[in-house]
DNA sequence: CTTTAGCACTCAGAGGATCAGAGTGCTAAA
DNA sequence: TTTAGCACTCTGATCCTCTGAGTGCTAAAG
C-alpha cells in the first residue's frame, strides 16, 4: 500500500525538517533549494512538496507560508534521514567526570543523571530510577539512635538504599535490636515483595521472641512499602525551565500544561520506553496519546546498574527539536553511565 | 526625617495595593473610591495620589495610566497595612495530613514540604534542609552487602540520614565490620565536623588494629562531607512552573532568569532570612540585591524539627503578590509541620 | 514525461493613522 | 480643604494599507 518515497523527496523532506529544526519557521521551496545545493529548481521543489504534503508528511499553516513537517514526516527523518551526530571529544565527558563523585549514592545519582542530561540537551530531562526484575530487600539493618528511636536501613538486590526512622513506644535494648537484626536478614533477605506475608513474619516472631515483634512489623511494612515505591518507578522531571527556551512554549498555558502533565503523571506508561531493539526510543507529536504532549517529542534511553536493574533517562522538547545531536548526546550520557556504573 | 503618613492616605495606599493585587492593573482614582467606600471624591484621592507618588510609595507607568505600587509602598503595606488573612478551616490541613506519612524519611520530608507549599500558594516554593548549629555524626553504622561492598549510613545529630556505597579493594570478614562499627561509634559519635582530625583517625587505628583503616577513612571522609554538605544548606525549588501563572512573567527571558537565578545560587544568603523578631520575611522587589530577583518577592519562614534545627520554607512569587494569604497559608503550614515534628 | 520559467493569486504580518476612553493635573468655586 | 469641571495626555484597540514571501497553475522547453 504504502508506496516508498523517491529519494529526491527524502532529500527535500530532510532538507525542510533540517531547516525547521534551525529557524522554527515554516520552510519555503526557495529555502530547501538553496539547502540541497543541487541544481534543482524551486518550481520542481514546489510540486514535491505539495506531493509530500498530499501523502502527510508535511503541513502548511496557511497558504501562501512555507511548509511544516507533520509527526509523520518527523518519523520519517528521525527513523531513516537524519545525519548521525558525532559528538565531539568533550561534550560527555566533562558531565560524566562529575557524577562519578556521585557514585556511592545510587538515589542521588539518578536525580543528578537527569540534572545533566538537561543541562547537556538544554531540554527538561526525565529520569526514572533503576528497577530490576523481581526486586527484593538484600539487608536489612536497624540502627539504635537513641532509647526509643531507630532507623531501619534496607538495601535492594539492585543497591538502592532507603531508610526510616521509628519512634517506639518503649524503650529498646541493645539486644534486642541485634536480635531483631538477626531476624530480619534471617527470614526476610531476597524475598521478593509478594512473599513478605503475615505467615513469615508470625514464624520470625516465633524464632526470636515477642518483644521485638514491633520493630519486625515495621520493618517488613516498612520493607513492602519501599519495594512497592520502588516497583512504580518514580518520574523526576530536571530543568523544567528550559522548556521556556523554546519559542513554541511562550504562549501562557502552554508550559505550564506540558509540564504539570509529566509531573503529575506517576507511571511511566505514558513513556516510550527502550527495549533491546530499540535502545533509543522517540515519540513524535501526535504520536503522543496524551492530549499536552501533542505538540512535544519525547526521547527515551536506558543504562544499567551494576546489578543488572535498568534505569531510564530522556528528555522532553518541541517537536522541532534537534532529534540527532539530542539523542546522540543522551545516548552517549547513558551508556557512559552504564560503564561507570559496572566498571 | 521621615514623616508618617495620615491615616487617610495609608488606607489609600492599601486600596491601590488590594487592587492591584487582584487585578494586575494599574489603578485610577476612580478604582480607590470605589475600593473605600467612604464619601471621598476622585479629585481628593488624586491629590493624595500625587503626593504618595511624591513620597515614593507609588510609581505611575506613564502619565494618564493609573498608579501602581513601588517596593516602598509594598513594603508600608506588608508591614502596617494589610488585612490579616484567616485561614479557612480545611485549607492547611489536608496538606498536612499527607505529609504526615512522610515522617521516617526526614531528607523527603523537606523536598515534599516544599511541593505543598507550592501548591497550597500556587507559586515556586523553596525549602532548605533543617541544620542545627555544631550539626554533628550521632550514629555510624557499616553495613556489608557483600564480599567487598559495604553501606556506610550515619545518622546525624538533627536526624538526617545520610548513606553510601563503598566498594572496598578487599574482602571483608564480619568480624571487622564489627570492629569498624565499634570503632567509628566509640571514636567520632558527637563531634563536631572541625574536630574530624587525623589524629582521631590515627588513634581510633591503634586501638583497633590497622586491617580496618580504610574503613574508617571513608567513612571519616564521607561523614565530613556529609556534614559539610548539610552545612551548605541545599536549596530545593519546587513547583518552578507556577511561575508563568502570572502575566507579568510571561515575557520570554523573564521567568527563565528568575528561576535560574535562584537554581542557581547555591547559597541561601539572598534569602530572607527569619529570625526570633520576624518569624516571617518578606523581601520585596527591589529589595533584592540580586538583578533577576529585582521585580519578584520571596516570603520566607521556619520551622523546627524535633532536635531543634530550624529548616526553612517560603515562596517566590511576582512583586504583586497577595502578601496577606501567601504568608498566612506559609506560616501556618511550616507551624504544622514543626508541630508534626515535635508530638 | 519531467523540469522549469513565468505569472497571477493569496495571505500574514508590519507599519501607519485614527479614535475612544481612562486617567491625570490644574483651576476655581464651595 | 475638598470637590467639580475641564483641558490635556497617552495607551491600546481597531482598521487599513501594503509589502513580500510563498504558493499553484500553465505553458514552454528539455
Amino acid at each position: 500500500m504504502k508506496l516508498e518515497l523517491s529519494e529526491r523527496k527524502k532529500q527535500i523532506l530532510k532538507a525542510i525538517v533540517d531547516d525547521y529544526i534551525q529557524t522554527a519557521e515554516p520552510v519555503g521551496s526557495k529555502a530547501v533549494t538553496l539547502r540541497l545545493n543541487t541544481n534543482i529548481s524551486s518550481a520542481t521543489v514546489r510540486n514535491e512538496m505539495a506531493e509530500l504534503e498530499r501523502l502527510g508528511y508535511l503541513e502548511q499553516p496557511h497558504t501562501s507560508a512555507g511548509r511544516v513537517p507533520s509527526s509523520l514526516g518527523y518519523r520519517l527523518y528521525v527513523d531513516e534521514l537524519m545525519n548521525r551526530y558525532t559528538l565531539t571529544r568533550h561534550e560527555i565527558e566533562d558531565a560524566v567526570q562529575s557524577i562519578s563523585l556521585r557514585m556511592g549514592e545510587l538515589d542521588r545519582l539518578i536525580t543528578e543523571a537527569g540534572r545533566m542530561v538537561s543541562e547537556l540537551t538544554n531540554q527538561p530531562a526525565i529520569a526514572v530510577s533503576p528497577v530490576s526484575e523481581g526486586e527484593a530487600v538484600r539487608r536489612f539493618e536497624v540502627i539504635r539512635v537513641d532509647e526509643s528511636t531507630v532507623v531501619l536501613v534496607l538495601v535492594t538486590t539492585s543497591d538502592l538504599i532507603k531508610n526510616r526512622i521509628c519512634r517506639l513506644n518503649f524503650p529498646l535494648s541493645d539486644l534486642e535490636v541485634t536480635a531483631a537484626n538477626r531476624a530480619l536478614n534471617a527470614h526476610f533477605t531476597n524475598i521478593p515483595i509478594e512473599e513478605l506475608t503475615d505467615v513469615r513474619i508470625a514464624q520470625a516472631e516465633n524464632e526470636s521472641g515477642m518483644e521485638i515483634s514491633e520493630i519486625l512489623v515495621a520493618a517488613i511494612d516498612f520493607a513492602s512499602e519501599v519495594l512497592h515505591l520502588l516497583m512504580r518507578r518514580d518520574i523526576y522531571l530536571s530543568g523544567a525551565s528550559r522548556i521556556l527556551n523554546y519559542p513554541e512554549f511562550h504562549e501562557p498555558g502552554k508550559a505550564m500544561a506540558l509540564l504539570e502533565c509529566i509531573a503529575d503523571h506517576n507511571t511511566i506508561d505514558f513513556l516510550p520506553l527502550p527495549d533491546e531493539r530499540h535502545p533509543v526510543r522517540i515519540r513524535i507529536g501526535t504520536e503522543n496519546r496524551i492530549a499536552p504532549l501533542r505538540d512535544a517529542s519525547i526521547i527515551m534511553t536506558s543504562y544499567k546498574t551494576a546489578k543488572g536493574a535498568t534505569g531510564l533517562l530522556g528528555v522532553v522538547g518541541p517537536t522541532r527539536m534537534d532529534y540527532a545531536k539530542v539523542s546522540a548526546r543522551l545516548k552517549r550520557f547513558a551508556d557512559e553511565l552504564s560503564d561507570l556504573l559496572n566498571s
